[in-house]
DNA sequence: TTGGATTGCTATGTTTTTGATAGCAGAGGG
DNA sequence: CCCTCTGCTATCAAAAACATAGCAATCCAA
């Protein structure tokens, strides 16, 4: 139908379609995971909620990652609006130490940024 | 410098930058994923060999993903060639539960389209 | 010293994907 | 009937990704 990555055909990372790579595929596209997230983590809601809580994204990007979801049977809409699917909460709560990790992450990408910061200072002397 | 996710500013998915959000954005590029994947399950290694891991990258694309993340501190260039961070190895061990969730994933995809494969016969009948 | 072979890319032109914005059609409710 | 909410589609511009060719800097043996 659309390009939607099967395991088993040919997605990008590997032509034989191992399914670590076909799930690599589907979420390495733009606002796959922060969809996923903020379905998780706010609960079911509407599309024009849940490009609410994305704060930027687009209906027509919307409407094509949610396509993919829902292809990939992590995303179903049901009376009460959008929501995962049982199989889609297991993939977010992957999807939670990540949130942890971004902390510590973040951190040390702010004493890399004040160093460099420090050194072009110094630079200056 | 270039368009780097840095937490605190503006991202994908967040205006104030959540560092989720900033990790999302980072890994919801084409081709990141798979390239921490592969530096971290096959080792440190070259440029080269690490396209060929990759099976389909163009060098333009993983020239773009490696600064991506040589930025975000996750992969760093030795000697040995380009290897995961400590910071690097800390998100690709989060990684690894996707690897058994994606084979889950994939039975119950083959099964639903099977059952789509039959629905579809039945309607032939 | 010179002719490969390897490495890390860049250049170029094309195709996809995203992004921004407008707006439409259908389902209620009043 | 009018208004609102909902789930989108249409359109066009911009950015990212892809495919392919090839270059400059090692390195290494002859």
């Amino acid at each position: 139908m659309t390009n939607f990555p099967y395991p088993g055909k040919p997605v990008r990372g590997s032509k034989t379609g191992k399914p670590t790579m076909a799930l690599f595929d589907l979420l390495g596209r733009r606002w796959a995971m922060g969809v996923l997230w903020q379905l998780c983590q706010g609960g079911a809601c509407t599309f024009r909620e849940l490009q609410s809580r994305c704060e930027s994204i687009s209906p027509a990007v919307l409407n094509s990652r949610i396509k993919d979801l829902r292809q990939g049977l992590l995303v179903e809409h049901t009376s009460d609006g959008y929501q995962p699917t049982e199989l889609g909460q297991q993939l977010a709560a992957l999807l939670l130490p990540f949130s942890e990790f971004a902390q510590v992450w973040a951190t040390h990408l702010n004493e890399q940024n004040q160093a460099t910061q420090k050194d072009a200072d110094n630079e200056c002397d």
